[in-house]
DNA sequence: TCAAATAATTCATATTATAGAAATTAAATT
DNA sequence: AATTTAATTTCTATAATATGAATTATTTGA
């Protein structure tokens, strides 16, 4: 499926970590081995490695679990990451003030990554992860990234895309989400109204750090949403603008 | 050196990780091959496949970093850990009273791992973090686990051990080290002078946690530990009391 | 602007790891 | 002690990967 860029042994790696992640116990190895889907055999060798590494121990009798050592490697590298640290002050800002879901996210390819979800103060709220990666056409911060693109590098690129159908309001031809996209840089925000998760609406808008293009996202249910686009869309804007002041010198 | 056990892939995805925990800034390719000791071209695959998974991305023109998502799924993790919850708030009090790095650690193979470590309060202090592997004869954890093992099944391993030589107070030999762990078992503590790291001593002792043997330790330089010596003995011992009491029902 | 230098990417293929079955060992339960 | 269950090892054809060399892209410097 994917091209043939998968080294599948360090995709399992991950696999184990998200697996742990998700039973949040324990786990034998039969049990990481159905997790991650992979034969005992093989999944044994993998937990020998990271065992040996430090990431993993006994827990209990043939029970593993990781250590800290890959929480203390993550903080730290969170600690130093030369976007988050400065963009998430604001988009807390935008997140309380709006108690929706806000998500960063960046251009990888021919889809969007999550880079930071700060997620909503209500109960029913967008609930998303970062790494998560979300197609580019039918997610706002996807339209906001096409956007921001120079008219013929953004054609050229919708030639080549397949705008798969998500959801029942997917725009899946390029002529339509043209039309979008122009109308969206006419009014500064970029929208999808359950074009990638029915009953979700987001508003997005394009900003530049360090050179280089990200998104913002406001995401929430429809029905709380539509009423607020205009005002969301202020929001970003302002948003926008104090976090391009806060450049690095 | 290790027998077989390595699957090379997700040892070096893990060595990317650590490369930016070091670094702690965005590398280009060549300086992630460079830092995990890879040719470029395999680090490439690996990078694309981490970045495909959404646990990289592109922070700068043709520099990576890690996204939130491995912190995310390390943080869950952490916060499910079956033994590190319970210990820590003894740990961090223990800690505080002697204003030494203190240590959890367990024995795993010929080695012992270390699954926390709070770090002391002095700006001279033992310096270790999570996952950190450390011999069975030269630490103070892995005496205090050799102590804790049957007579008979503490020989078998000891013969079988190598006792390497690691500071000119190493014990070396299976007598001195099986006179070491008698006494040490007589005043229920374990210390090592030096042993491991010159300039470093460490008490500690062994406790259950799940039925399993684990081992607390307090580390720090000597000119400050060797007074306090039969203090911190004492202090493992109630730790060791209120850790036993709150065995899960 | 062009050339040189540097970095990223692709490619072919020798090397290495993996999957899967079966056998063995170890532990848990009865 | 017998039974069950799980973990580990072994073996080997197959599949995946690692790698140096070649190619392409980008940046730098003149």
């Amino acid at each position: 499926m994917n091209k043939k860029l998968s080294v599948k042994s360090a995709s399992r790696a991950l696999d184990v970590f998200e697996a742990f992640g998700l039973c949040q116990r324990p786990l034998s190895l039969s049990e990481i081995a159905e997790a991650i889907d992979a034969p005992a055999s093989s999944c044994h060798g993998l937990i020998r490695t990271l065992e040996s590494r430090g990431y993993l121990y006994e827990a209990g009798r043939r029970l593993m679990y990781p250590t800290r050592r890959l929480y203390d490697v993550a903080r730290t590298i969170l600690a130093h990451d030369p976007v988050i640290e400065r963009v998430e002050p604001e988009l807390t800002r935008l997140r309380d003030a709006t108690r929706e879901t806000v998500i960063l996210g960046k251009r990888q390819d021919d889809g969007v990554v999550y880079l930071d979800v700060l997620e909503g103060l209500h109960t029913i709220r967008y609930s998303a992860g970062p790494g998560e990666i979300k197609p580019l056409h039918s997610s706002a911060i996807g339209k906001a990234m096409l956007g921001a693109l120079p008219n013929d590098e953004m054609d050229r690129l919708l030639q080549r895309l397949d705008l798969p159908r998500v959801t029942e309001h997917t725009l899946t031809t390029v002529s339509r989400l043209t039309k979008d996209i122009a109308a969206s840089r006419q009014r500064g925000y970029f929208v999808t109204r359950g074009e990638n998760v029915s009953d979700v609406m987001a508003v997005a808008a394009s900003l530049m750090l360090n050179d280089e293009p990200y998104g913002i996202a406001i995401a929430g249910p429809i029905h709380r949403m539509e009423t607020m686009l205009a005002e969301y869309g202020e929001s970003l804007a302002e948003t926008r603008a104090s976090l391009a002041e806060a450049v690095s010198p």
